[in-house]
DNA sequence: CTCTTGACTGAGG
DNA sequence: GCCTCAGCCAAGA
């Protein structure tokens, strides 16, 4: 597997799908995992295409544990729904024990 | 090539 | 802890 191969977009969606069920991670800590830490940025960015996809991207937020991408989804709470779904509790679009259930790839990979 | 946009983050007040 | 400003970097026009 050679990641070098995949684009920067293909990285974050991969990175994205291995998200454990039940857990959320931040945009920065996938550029970091990704070795670009300072294109948090551009891991946001890539999930405009991720929608449709494999890609959990619901399990992605900001460092603050807040849905700043839930606009993105179809619906007005999908994105609140989807977590509550998986045991994850939202309150006002921000992740309840954002520190329990935060996932690190660079710590858990 | 240059400019704009952005689901971010860290620092300063 | 919240608000504002600036930096960062990749993709699209």
């Amino acid at each position: 597997m050679k990641q070098e191969t995949l684009n920067f977009f293909d990285k974050v969606y991969e990175v994205t799908k291995l998200i454990p069920y039940g857990r959320v991670t931040s945009y920065g800590a996938i550029a970091t995992y990704l070795g670009a830490a300072r294109s948090a940025r551009m891991v946001g960015y890539a999930m405009n295409g991720s929608t449709g996809k494999d890609v959990p991207a619901h399990r992605v937020v900001n460092r603050k544990g807040l849905l700043t991408g839930k606009h993105h989804f179809d619906g007005t709470n999908l994105m609140q729904q989807l977590l509550e779904s998986e045991g994850i509790k939202v309150k006002d679009n921000q992740i309840l024990n954002f520190e329990k259930v935060f996932w690190d790839p660079l710590k858990e990979l």
